[in-house]
DNA sequence: AAATAGAATGTAAGCGATTACAAAACTAGA
DNA sequence: TCTAGTTTTGTAATCGCTTACATTCTATTT
């Protein structure tokens, strides 16, 4: 060890990688981008190099480079929430293995945020975004199609939408919810949702919900749909008032998970016994369904799944210049403890 | 519209608005950058320029030409525990209002990957890192040193550790927890802990308990003390066993309120009066330690201002080139419904 | 052995910014 | 009016990489 060692601690480039290899830059960044057109002992050089030297490249330089981005971004409403976070999860390891990160950024569920985000996802090079939902002020999306970025929304699939969206059709899952209502001979139901402004699956949820009973001859009163935002204690409260506006209903259908537990826990509380006194449903299936006593009748969703198409949709249409297509996903219903079949 | 018009979108770049403002792009760039430096009559009209041309700067290039980076990394366990949500959230937005973004990803507590998703992040350019804990391999640490990166981790302080650490002394706050839980008259006492293998947080709290009852005359045997995976279910179960192994327990310590939730819903099950004859605490106090019946009596920890301290010591680190300081945050014990006083 | 095609490598011009340094434009003092 | 000093602005090199194009090598054909 000699005495003031510099032991300056500079970054190792590809001009460093092919000195010591002895070959030029080129060479180097074809030993990444084109190995197939290097001669294998130098490969074997390269490789030696790069070894000896700790290389590695420098991804956003590449991106700067080759016009090839080497990151997505995804801008979700809150990721305190299962929900999202499974998706996005999948979304970004899946990413991650194609060398791509993902940069994500949350609303907090304040919707009037998200085009500043997208502005600065956008600055920072992201090649491709995924939003939530298609309720959103139509100058984002413009904004989106002008900077030509490929992006597509998740989480909700509407044939209405022109859209690309890889999601689910929260209309048909709540419809084919209500008929499992139905079938099991309820009548009287209540509904508590989450808010539908600016939410298209809240929305759509309820509408599904609604369509089903009218066109089972049960319309269900205006009164009998409360709105709440999320979380269980609005749910509880909705609950009780539900049940002050009609004493005699059988079942509960809730926008979702969270939403169906503040119920179950409120009726519990009151000595209501669920299911054989109220039924209650739940929606999304997150962990905390099968938490709870007794385990929640649920739709269930694929959220990982769709987190994995969504990534792989849009790193087509960013490195393989593909059209993003939409993609519908399925959907299912778990019948657990929370539906009781009633006369 | 002129019959094919061209429309090229490429991106509006620097020089396009210094073109257009008649200045050079140093002049624009300084606009952004020391905008002192500029006459009032140069600011109004590169501002015109900009807005002209809907220009936005290429934060990448910007990183890559002023060697100052722009985005931070974090890794953590799970995205999808509320725990670290609130923290990351709270980071990244503290960071987004400065124009630095933050590059999340997660081991699924895999923590051999962890050393990779370093490698992944470093490669995209990173210029400071935020690690979850203090247990992990040396090269991890050592990697980042050399590659002269500011670090620390977070959700964890030990004195023992020299890392530079923002968190919570999870030996301390548990041993809190087991005075009060002792001076609420109970001796005997068992143990539902995270894995802690690879995990200083869940190693704490178990040491911190077991230390505490230790000082005050009621060591815990061995066998009382059960760790678990991070599911309520498996806390179900290690409640079973526990009660099997002593059914004179009139206490369960928890080591997060997920466990907790676990082992409530089992004692209810089993017809338990918690806290009348059994008492519960948790640790953390996520959103679900308030919905459960009774709420748990559990560990506030500062989340979020834990994120906010830990963005901007690594943001003073990065841009200010200043060393990171660790930091100790502080912990207090809500008292809610699961701890009864006894005789 | 010369001619030629194909494969492997090198040269150098970018990508979109920042920033030394140099030059030009002001300002004030004599 | 001229000069020295201060502000403002411009020029051009640079960050770490990719890639079109030019060049050199190698192998094949005649």
């Amino acid at each position: 060890m000699g005495v003031g060692e510099p032991k300056k601690s500079a970054r190792v480039t590809l001009l460093d990688v092919a000195t010591a290899a002895r070959v030029s830059t080129a060479t180097v960044s074809r030993y990444f981008n084109n190995r197939d057109a290097l001669r294998p002992e130098t490969i074997i050089q390269v490789e030696q190099a790069i070894n000896a030297l700790g290389y590695y490249p420098d991804l956003n330089a590449r991106a700067l480079a080759s016009r090839r981005p080497s990151t997505l971004g995804a801008i979700i409403p809150t990721t305190e929430n299962a929900i999202f976070a499974e998706g996005v999860e999948s979304m970004q390891s899946w990413l991650m293995a194609r060398d791509i990160m993902l940069m994500t950024v949350s609303t907090r569920y304040q919707s009037e945020v998200e085009f500043e985000q997208v502005r600065r996802l956008v600055a920072h090079g992201v090649g491709g975004l995924m939003l939530i939902g298609n309720a959103r002020p139509e100058e984002t999306i413009e904004f989106i199609r002008t900077h030509n970025i490929p992006f597509c929304t998740a989480w909700s699939f509407q044939s209405e939408s022109d859209n690309p969206q890889i999601g689910f059709n929260n209309f048909a899952a709540a419809y084919k919810m209500g008929e499992r209502i139905i079938q099991a001979g309820h009548t009287a139901i209540g509904v508590i949702g989450g808010i539908t402004q600016h939410n298209d699956r809240a929305t759509d949820r309820i509408r599904g919900i609604s369509q089903c009973f009218s066109d089972h001859g049960f319309p269900i009163p205006e009164d009998l749909i409360i709105e709440t935002p999320y979380q269980p204690e609005e749910s509880a409260t909705a609950l009780d008032e539900l049940l002050t506006r009609n004493p005699n209903l059988t079942v509960i259908f809730c926008g979702n998970d969270v939403l169906a537990a503040g119920a179950l826990h409120r009726a519990q509380d009151r000595g209501i016994d669920v299911p054989r006194q109220l039924s209650i449903t739940g929606f999304d299936d997150i962990a905390l369904a099968k938490i709870l006593q007794p385990q929640l009748t649920t739709v269930h969703l694929p959220h990982r799944f769709m987190g994995e198409m969504a990534a792989q949709a849009l790193y087509d249409a960013v490195i393989n210049n593909e059209p993003v297509k939409s993609l519908e996903m399925p959907f299912s219903i778990r019948d657990r403890g929370t539906l009781a079949v009633i006369n």
